[in-house]
DNA sequence: GCACCTCTAGCA
DNA sequence: GCTAGAGGTGCC
């Protein structure tokens, strides 16, 4: 039998299959997407083993070497959706695999040299590398050119060996454990005397289960001493038992039961539980005001799902995965649910990624690449704040999350469920068009009217002479919540707006030496950092450029925000949310828990409170500067506007008490901002469709972008014409090629970025087309300094 | 991605 | 004629 093998090596060339003979001893043991270890070429690499065949075309072919599973990692299915998200992203396979398997499976091989003959017989300058080891490390001599020569030749003799070994990088965890011996009828009794040691006996025989070593001396209040006598004297056996580690441990989930559905709620649930009856794939969106209750719907439809016997995968935006959100899940579904977000470590990610694969969980709620859970039978798909920019991964492969979805969905033939308060337009104009089943569910639950929502131009404001980044009515209502006890919430979008260093006499500008981009200052180091390659220097005292010693940091971060909420509200207790505040694992939902326990009057924070957040007392929700990302030059900046608008006025009166929403613009007349106030989704979705009528942009037509890099400009210039030129001749009239022209940001770590752009609407040759152009130029790119990157739904045009 | 191959410059 | 280094290519 012949294996079909996707290979470890990242490159256009490996980018097939190889065939590998199937040695007789593991026709049983070798399966479609299993990892092996294959010779390949002189060495030995990882694989994926994607199809299993009786013949192969080609004629010398060498057997696998080793196998690296038992339960294959990767499905059939997942097998297949690799192969569909390759050709879909124009990116390797071995990337799709990659991406589908947890980082502790990826396997790094060293590269080792064995002794095989007697010490004495190798040549005198090597000899001193083995003198109390059989094996060392090849890097140990990769630097030293007059060994790595002896090696060489002692490999050649025979008297060496090199040896290629895999090592994985995750491992599995594991605790020791004790039982009771199986002989221990036939040992002779303990004496009277070691009391102890019967009681502790006694203890783990009445325990039937093999016990915890770590628990048991702890519950016992016994010594390591006794134990260790007992294991000596053969009455109980240590063993080491594999176990999962648990983020959670000792968090106890308070179970929750189905709520009584809204008339509303029942409404969009019908055709879900339909779907889900007729096993039969459809899309839809659930169109769900905040606060409308959506989980709710969520929940119960997975509860069907569960009920059939069926697994369900629920995405979630990486930022709203927080404890609040994890709880609902866990309290209804108890240990069904696994949980995959970045905050996990590698062996955390692992071990809930086991639970998967061994069906030991039929839940799993998860950022985007818990998309590809390794599940057999879907019962349904849910993506939760389906709008959300994190869907979509910016690395290789290029893919969104919404489509890998459908993709399963029409798979496993389940239900898939997009929802959202503000749905993506892309998304709303397909519901309309009938491809998504459109579920609206407008009324929040107890019929609890949306906060109300106030405008302030803050133009005005400076004409009113107030200069402060709080406006008079955004400060009066702050004041007002501190009287009567009640929470505010102060968000402050940090895009566009991060603390930039400039001289007040010449008006010149930090910047970093490696990419065009203005220096961040970071006050904990007193320091000057690039956001893009991490380049630090130390703050100036004088300017770079005319020697004045006026140089300060501007822009308002959420630390500025901070002391000047304590100069002008110094009564009020503050708590800041930002990267700095957050980083350490645990600190989010320590933050959290102490606000929401009302140890303080205003929670400040950037875009991660925009989400989840459910307290009873927040009343009041302050935007400071609402219009900081409508300038970006993205077409989706008025887009994300009104959604983080929306979303962030969903976190104020939320439960008995109503809600009060300030937003302060300075371009208080745009759509993005005004239809805020009446939270009129529709009339928003109108306005932005005809923007991008007019414009030409999705959901109008689709989009490719096309980033070229090189550190010299002339050469970018030069490639980017030349993939522009190609470009127009290959498709047709009707689609448009914009470039090339510079990126937005022109360079980053000494690299110049050019882009150019394809609109389209039926463009069927298009990946043929563009794959021909990374083919065109995979030499240069392999070898050089040249960076082609394709990317097929793109989000960021930076 | 890496090891091996071929080609060529540099030197005796 | 030999060797070190660069560039090219096949890997099943």
């Amino acid at each position: 039998m012949i294996a079909k093998v996707i290979v470890d090596v990242p490159s256009s060339q490996t980018d097939r299959l190889f065939d590998y003979e199937i040695p007789a001893e593991w026709i049983d043991v070798i399966q479609v997407g299993i990892r092996v270890i294959v010779p390949f070429g002189p060495r030995k690499i990882q694989g994926f083993v994607v199809e299993i065949v009786s013949e192969s075309s080609h004629a010398k072919i060498k057997p696998i070497y080793e196998v690296l599973d038992i339960i294959p990692v990767l499905t059939e299915e997942l097998v297949h959706l690799g192969d569909w998200l390759s050709q879909h992203t124009l990116s390797f396979k071995l990337s799709a695999y990659q991406l589908m398997i947890p980082a502790a499976l990826r396997t790094k091989v060293k590269k080792k040299i064995l002794l095989k003959e007697d010490l004495s017989r190798l040549p005198g300058n090597i000899q001193p590398l083995f003198l109390d080891t059989k094996q060392i490390e090849w890097a140990k001599v990769e630097e030293n050119k007059s060994l790595l020569k002896s090696i060489h030749q002692a490999v050649k003799d025979e008297l060496l060996e090199v040896d290629y070994q895999v090592e994985e990088k995750g491992k599995k965890k594991t605790e020791r454990y004790v039982r009771i011996a199986a002989n221990i009828d036939r040992l002779e009794p303990l004496p009277a005397r070691a009391v102890k040691q019967k009681d502790l006996l006694t203890y783990i025989e009445n325990r039937k289960q093999p016990q915890n070593v770590q628990a048991l001396l702890q519950e016992t209040n016994m010594t390591r001493q006794v134990l260790t006598t007992l294991i000596k004297k053969g009455f109980v056996e240590e063993f080491e038992q594999e176990v999962y580690r648990d983020p959670n441990a000792g968090v106890q989930y308070e179970r929750t039961t189905p709520l009584l559905l809204t008339e509303k709620q029942q409404e969009v649930i019908g055709p879900i539980l339909h779907s889900l009856e007729d096993k039969s794939h459809r899309s839809f969106l659930l169109h769900g005001v905040t606060g409308s209750g959506k989980t709710e719907v969520y929940l119960q439809a997975i509860d069907k799902a569960l009920q059939q016997g069926k697994e369900a995968i629920v995405l979630v935006p990486e930022i709203a995965l927080t404890p609040q959100m994890v709880q609902r899940f866990k309290g209804r579904f108890g240990s069904m649910v696994a949980v995959l977000h970045s905050g996990l470590s590698m062996g955390e990610k692992y071990d809930e990624w086991r639970k998967i694969l061994r069906q030991e969980v039929r839940v799993v709620v998860g950022a985007r690449s818990a998309i590809f859970a390794p599940f057999t039978n879907i019962g349904i798909i849910i993506i939760d704040e389906e709008h959300e920019t994190s869907y979509k991964q910016e690395e290789n492969p290029k893919y969104h999350a919404r489509d890998v979805a459908i993709h399963r969905g029409e798979y496993h033939q389940c239900p898939v469920i997009l929802g959202s308060a503000t749905p993506s337009l892309e998304s709303y104009a397909r519901a309309l068009k009938g491809v998504y089943h459109l579920l609206p569910l407008k009324e929040r639950v107890n019929n609890r009217s949306m906060p109300s929502v106030e405008v302030v131009d803050m133009r005005e404001e400076l004409r009113q002479g107030n200069r402060s980044m709080f406006s008079y009515s955004l400060l009066d209502k702050l004041k007002d919540r501190l009287e009567k006890g009640e929470q505010s919430v102060l968000f402050l979008n940090r895009r566009g707006y991060s603390t930039f260093v400039m001289c007040r006499d010449c008006g010149y500008v930090a910047t970093c030496d490696h990419c065009d981009i203005s220096l961040t200052y970071h006050r904990t180091h007193h320091s000057l950092k690039c956001h893009y390659c991490g380049h630090e220097e130390k703050m100036p005292n004088t300017c770079e450029s005319c020697g004045s010693d006026h140089i300060r940091f501007f822009g308002s971060g959420t630390q500025k925000v901070e002391e000047e909420l304590t100069r002008v509200l110094p009564q009020a207790k503050v708590i800041r949310m930002d990267i700095d505040t957050t980083r350490r694992k645990g600190s989010h939902e320590k933050l959290l828990s102490a606000f929401g326990r009302g140890e303080a009057d205003i929670l400040l924070g950037t875009q991660m409170i925009a989400k989840g957040l459910d307290f009873p007392k927040i009343t009041l929700v302050g935007v400071l500067a609402a219009d900081s990302m409508l300038h970006i030059p993205d077409f989706r900046s008025a887009e994300r506007t009104f959604q983080l608008m929306e979303q962030v006025s969903g976190r104020a009166g939320r439960h008995d008490l109503e809600g009060e929403v300030i937003i302060q613009s300075y371009t208080p007349d745009h759509y993005s901002i005004e239809l805020v106030k009446t939270h009129d989704y529709e009339q928003y979705f109108q306005m932005e469709m005809s923007q991008r009528k007019v414009g030409v942009y999705p959901p109008y037509v689709f989009m490719v972008l096309i980033n070229i890099s090189h550190p010299e400009l002339t050469h970018v210039i030069h490639v980017s014409e030349k993939i522009v030129t190609f470009l127009k001749r290959e498709v047709s009239n009707q689609t448009v090629i914009l470039g090339p022209v510079a990126s937005p940001l022109a360079r980053i770590k000494d690299r110049y970025r050019y882009q150019c752009m394809i609109k389209y609407r039926n463009e069927s040759g298009l990946r043929e087309t563009l794959r021909e152009i990374q083919q065109h130029f995979m030499r240069e790119i392999n070898q050089g300094q040249l960076q082609v990157s394709i990317d097929m739904y793109p989000y960021l045009f930076t």
